[in-house]
DNA sequence: GGACTTGTCTACCAACCGGTAGAGAGGGCA
DNA sequence: TGCCCTCTCTACCGGTTGGTAGACAAGTCC
């Protein structure tokens, strides 16, 4: 399943470059799906056509190989964001960019939002090398949450735990299919995922809405 | 870490049923902390105070233990939530009495939340087992925000994916330590599970809240 | 006392894992 | 031609894992 995908990476550079982004790429997907425990360095090499000796060429450890994983799916994450907010102003409007960015790029890369999940169970090590590229977008969605709570369009909250919990929400909704299977026996269609981020969506925006007419 | 703790799970029976259940509750341990793969029987039995060998006695694989596992915890999360409705009747207070208990469980259970999380990730069928007991309260919880959209106490929206937001959002916020960590250098102690309960039932509340006077 | 059950152990095993050593193929280049 | 560099391979190693076989001790029941 999920057979051999063509570059959701960056470009791909020449011989090893490319062949390195390959690995990189199947990693992301065997430690999101699999675990990085539960996930073999010879099943990451075969899937990619070469022998576990070769990876271990380019990537000395599996340890290695995670790290890359990491910075390359934070850099992977932060474009996606960024180019997605393009020409986005108002408060809603940059929210949901967001959200739909995120979505997107779960779309066409299903294991990406459990391979975060993951960096994060792993420990505040493993995940501050994926969000080391993420941190300045936070601190602007931060700034942002702050500014839309001072012009009282968004409500009033600490506004680190306001972004930590529609943080939680996007992935939660993207990570726990089996949560949502259980809950209404839904096959994770493309249609299901598009219905998930409106719900998403709708969601968010009646969280981040100011309590109504506080004179 | 974390040294042996005197019955977290049901009452405990004679001989062979006691120890069967220091073994399950191990084992939640355990795979909430290192993942189903990442655990060891030899790891768990030890913790225990026997070999391997005897636990592959109790039960015959890995997976037999698994399973017992999925069933004791959510038997123990059902008792827990059950307990804590009892008395509570407004749409509210029901919703913050089981955020409240699924937040204590976890103050004196920390692994518990990620062992809920490891299930959802094994699949739906793993997921199932644990929420077998589960089952009826999903469906009164979902007949309760329904009954409270009709009543205009909840602002109206699909009642099963609403559970489900509401779910992530809860789980999330006791299982992304990590995140809440890179996002504001918090340390895990109890005074910030209880400032995140408080953050969440903040945003469970807002998000709940019906839209301004929609006359 | 002898059979049976229950619980715990030692001794192993095959499979797999991450990682090492080193050979060889092929191309670029002086 | 001969050298070097890049890439891939076969062969192997030590450690760990889940799981099996079987001995042994302590009741318990007849």
């Amino acid at each position: 399943m999920g057979g051999p995908t063509g570059r959701l990476l960056s470009v791909s550079r020449t011989g090893g470059e490319k062949r390195r982004h390959a690995l990189i790429e199947e990693a992301i997907r065997a430690f999101g799906r699999d675990g990085y425990s539960g996930a073999s360095l010879e099943q990451i090499a075969s899937a990619c056509g070469i022998r576990k000796q070769t990876l271990l060429y380019y990537f000395p450890t599996k340890d290695a190989l995670l790290e890359a994983s990491l910075r390359a799916a934070g850099e992977r994450v932060t474009r996606e964001i960024s180019a997605g907010l393009e020409g986005k102003e108002t408060y809603w409007d940059r929210a949901e960019a967001v959200i739909h960015s995120v979505f997107r790029l779960a779309e066409q890369w299903p294991e990406f939002p459990m391979f975060i999940r993951e960096a994060s169970r792993l420990g505040p090590a493993a995940f501050e090398q994926l969000t080391g590229d993420l941190e300045a977008l936070q601190h602007r969605a931060v700034r942002f949450l702050q500014e839309g709570m001072d012009a009282g369009e968004i409500r009033k909250q600490d506004p680190t735990f306001l972004l930590f919990q529609l943080y939680t929400a996007v992935v939660g909704s993207l990570t726990e299919a089996s949560v949502l299977r259980a809950m209404i026996g839904e096959d994770k269609s493309r249609v299901s995922l598009r219905r998930r981020e409106r719900e998403v969506v709708t969601f968010v925006r009646s969280a981040l809405q100011p309590p109504p007419a506080e004179a």
